[in-house]
DNA sequence: TATTGTTATACTCTATAACTATA
DNA sequence: TATAGTTATAGAGTATAACAATA
């Protein structure tokens, strides 16, 4: 468990802070919430290991081959502009691989190298892992809840893709 | 036009896109379901109204009348030196109002003016309902659920304070 | 010496507009 | 004319370190 967490915790416990109807603002609760899972999941995470964002990259264009740039930006509400430095970092490190296809010259689509299969091998179940414990406070089940509920809120159904 | 709401999810749908295992990780999930969220408060949230993180402040010294402005920085995972500004743009407001205890004449406490009461009565309500309205996706029971859940995230039991 | 808060600054993320090349 | 992507830059939010005043 992260200290940062903990300290809050004490810290508000010895001066009996309340926050009253704050804390029934989903739209804070959901911030304050989000922060203290990647302040707890980056007090785990190995220096020098590759970077959440791209790791998120990587893993979705690995879900959808041949994916086109504009769109996996869309998809991660990030603005295209970024997405294309994004998408260099993670080409200059050998992670994925950029291609014109001869349809839309002015496209760009993206599937993952072999060594960028291998950084998701070796990275993934350690990933898992570090979330599971950012959110050891929760019960299976409340876990459970909390990403039917997150995937609901981002539009996604069940399983998988929209 | 280039990117628009709806053209994102025209073009997820149409792609078939899918995020696989990603939408499992609990901590991306929260940060794309916070992302959402914003956006869409944000959407509805008229201009030149006080701002979320000055009116998060506000409320919270209202709670907590003569709190610690570094204890304040802490709850909400604020660092001092941005706390710092973020204090000082309400004082100069006149929203709250800063005063050194004879006690220990480092601390600064905070406390809510008139002015600032008046604000929080003619912000609050709009707040609450723009809140849920960005969360409209969700039943009541889940919405209740995602409080429990980030509450118990934050380190924050049932209701109130800790 | 440690703590509270301030100042100044750097860094990271995100946002916007102008640009190219294709369609 | 519209679209896909790029470039450059601006802005907000956040982080870090040095500092003053007080304990």
């Amino acid at each position: 468990m992260a200290e940062t967490g903990k300290l809050v915790q004490d810290e508000t416990e010895a001066a009996g802070i309340s926050l009253g109807a704050l804390t029934s603002t989903a739209g804070l609760m959901l911030r304050i919430a989000q922060l203290t899972s990647f302040d707890n999941f980056f007090a785990l995470y190995p220096d020098g290991a590759i970077r959440i964002s791209e790791f998120t990259v990587l893993m979705a264009v690995s879900e959808n081959p041949g994916i086109r740039q504009g769109v996996l930006a869309d998809i991660l509400k990030v603005k295209w502009s970024n997405m294309t430095m994004l998408v260099r970092t993670l080409e200059d490190q050998g992670l994925i691989a950029r291609h014109v296809p001869r349809s839309d010259r002015r496209a760009v689509v993206l599937t993952v190298t072999e060594e960028g299969k291998r950084q998701i091998a070796a990275s993934r179940d350690m990933i898992d892992r570090l979330d599971r414990e950012a959110l050891s406070m929760l019960t299976d089940d409340e876990h459970a809840q909390l990403i039917a509920l997150t995937r609901k809120i981002a539009g996604w159904p069940e399983k998988g893709g929209l």
